[in-house]
DNA sequence: AATCTTGTCAACCGCGTCCCA
DNA sequence: ATGGGACGCGGTTGACAAGAT
C-alpha cells in the first residue's frame, strides 16, 4: 500500500505526497464533484492528482460511484427493490454489480450491505448457512411471496404518476397472469423461472427476473424436491420488516394463501420455523 | 447514567480482467 | 506474446449510532 496518513516519521516532502485514507471531508467531496463536473469521470489516478486530492484513484472512484454521483438513490430499499435483489441473487449469487445494474440509483455496495446485514442475519438466526439451499428455499417460500404481497398492496394505493421506483412497478403492472400453481416443482431453478416460487401467493406478476433483459446465467443450483403441503406460517410485513410466526399464533391466518412445503427436508415445519421464529425485522 | 452489544454502512483491500504499448 | 497500468468486483474492516442491559 502506498503511504498511509498519520505516519509519525515522514519528511515534509513525503507528507506533501502523503495519501489520505478514511472518511472523506466536505472539501474533498467538493473538489471531486467540481472536477468531475468539468472534466468527466474516468482515468481515476490522473483525476485524483489533477483535482488536487490526496487520495488514490481507486478511492476517488469509489467515493464518486457509491456516494457522490447525482443519481444515487438514498433511503430504505423498497419492497420492490428487496424482492428484485432476492430474485436476482437467487439467480446470479453474489454478483452485486450485476444485480445493481437492475436497480437504478442503487450501488453494488449498498446491495451487498443489505444482503450481509439483513439477509444473512436471518440465516444466522435460523442457524443455517446463508448460502445453503435451505436458506434459499426459505427466502423463496416465505420472504419473496410476502414482498410480492406488500408490493401488491402498495401498488393499489400508489399515485399513478411516475415515481423513482416506477421502473419496477411498471413492469409489474404490465406482467401477464401467472400460470396455475404447480403442486410439484422438481428443481429450484424451476422455481425461479416460475417466479412465484412456492405456489399460491397471488402475486401480481411473474418473476421480476422474467421482465428483465436476458442475460446469460450461471448453471442452475442443485435440484431440490418440493411437494405437498403440511404446515403454514403467519407472515407479517411492517415498515420494511418481516416477522414470521407459526400459524398457531395467528387465528385469522388463511392457510390457503401460504402453503409452501417440502417433504424431503422438512426443516421449515418443525425445528427451524416453529422453534425459531423467523424474525425479519429491519429487512 | 454508564457500559455493553448489535446493526449499519462507508471505505479499504486484494485479486482478476481488460486494454494497450 | 507479454508486461504493466487502469479499472472493476467482491470480501472485509472499522467507526459510529442505536438499542439493550
Amino acid at each position: 500500500m502506498a503511504g498511509v496518513a498519520n505516519s509519525a516519521s515522514i519528511s515534509p516532502n513525503e507528507e506533501e505526497n502523503e495519501l489520505r485514507k478514511g472518511p472523506w471531508t466536505l472539501d474533498e467531496d467538493t473538489l471531486l464533484i467540481h472536477y468531475i463536473e468539468n472534466h468527466g469521470e474516468g482515468h481515476w489516478n490522473a483525476l485524483a492528482k489533477c483535482a488536487g486530492l490526496k487520495r488514490t484513484g481507486k478511492s476517488c472512484r469509489l467515493r464518486w460511484l457509491n456516494y457522490l454521483k447525482p443519481d444515487i438513490k438514498r433511503g430504505n430499499l423498497t419492497p420492490q427493490e428487496q424482492l428484485l435483489i432476492l430474485e436476482l441473487h437467487s439467480k446470479w449469487g453474489n454478483r452485486w454489480s450485476k444485480i445493481a445494474q437492475h436497480l437504478p440509483g442503487r450501488t453494488d455496495n449498498e446491495i451487498k450491505n443489505y444482503w450481509r446485514t439483513r439477509v444473512q442475519k436471518q440465516a444466522r438466526q435460523l442457524n443455517i448457512e446463508s448460502n445453503s439451499q435451505r436458506f434459499l428455499d426459505a427466502v423463496r417460500c416465505f420472504w419473496m411471496p410476502t414482498l410480492r404481497q406488500k408490493m401488491e398492496q402498495t401498488s393499489l394505493s400508489l399515485d399513478p404518476s411516475p415515481s423513482p421506483s416506477s421502473y419496477l412497478t411498471s413492469h409489474i403492472s404490465a406482467a401477464p397472469t401467472p400460470p396455475p400453481p404447480s403442486k410439484m416443482v422438481s428443481h429450484v431453478s424451476d422455481y425461479s423461472l416460475i417466479g412465484n416460487s412456492c405456489p399460491s401467493h397471488n402475486s401480481p406478476s411473474e418473476s421480476l427476473i422474467s421482465q428483465l433483459p436476458q442475460i446469460p446465467e450461471q448453471p442452475a443450483s442443485s435440484s431440490y424436491a418440493f411437494e405437498a403441503l403440511n404446515d403454514s406460517y403467519y407472515v407479517d410485513y411492517d415498515m420494511g420488516g418481516l416477522v414470521l410466526d407459526p400459524v398457531s399464533e395467528m387465528a385469522s391466518f388463511d392457510a390457503s394463501q401460504f402453503d409452501c412445503q417440502m417433504t424431503e427436508s422438512d426443516w421449515m415445519s418443525n425445528n427451524y420455523m416453529t422453534d425459531t421464529l423467523w424474525n425479519m425485522q429491519g429487512m
